[in-house]
DNA sequence: TCAATTAGTCTAAAAAATATGACTACAGAA
DNA sequence: TTCTGTAGTCATATTTTTTAGACTAATTGA
């Protein structure tokens, strides 16, 4: 089943789509470093610790299925593949910076904030 | 081991926290009728459709644990207990609505919203 | 030609989230 | 005193998500 048709089939809440598909165990972190720039496989799987390739590939393609995340195959000296934030995705920043700034009102914080 | 410890451990990434906090299979919902007015349990069990005892149990303690509801023992005619809104609760509808808003932009719609 | 880097897939296992159904405990009504 | 409704808990299943590790396949550099 894609992930289209789950979202498709029994969506109650016009909210819970999105909060689906924003809130696996990596896509909050692959999507802010989307935001950052373009991203690569192996770059993800290098820079977020703990990642695997199965998860890290999984949630490139439900992003890409979404269209969140544009999928660019780069002809260049060592061929090799892009993820870019679509104009979608892009539209998406301000959802999360609001998310953000929720959570830094209350604190439910991150600890890279917290000093020591 | 708490809700609370849970986020304060490993939380990398700002807005991770409350997506995580949101996207349970019937919080969202759970979110949204509180929006309405004070929820009950049973009300809970009856209303939201395919949930069971446990999950709905789950979801108020953990909403309850982040401060999004607060938990009030009615002393009245049949004693009982009503979940209702924090002030917390309150300043996450507008994060809610953005998320409803870039839904219905896009199309991730719900059923109901889909003429057939 | 051999080894490394690129970007994955596949199968199977482990872990986490949800569901099921029995059970508790208290209050009020019949 | 038994039955109903309140609000759950608990142990156990089932389902879903995530992980581990072997494998593929094309490109590139030495």
């Amino acid at each position: 089943m894609t992930t289209e048709n789950k979202l498709e089939k029994e969506n109650e809440c016009p909210a819970e789509g999105l909060l689906k598909l924003l809130s696996g165990k990596w896509k909050p972190q692959i999507f802010l470093l989307a935001v950052s720039g373009p991203l690569r496989f192996n770059g993800l799987l290098r820079d977020i610790k703990g990642a695997n390739k199965q998860s890290i590939a999984v949630a490139l393609r439900e992003l890409e299925d979404f269209e969140i995340l544009d999928k660019n195959i780069i002809k260049l000296k060592p061929l090799h593949i892009e993820y870019n934030l679509s104009e979608k995705g892009k539209s998406l920043i301000p959802v999360f910076r609001q998310l953000e700034f929720f959570s830094e009102q209350q604190n439910i914080k991150c600890e890279t904030q917290t000093e020591h």
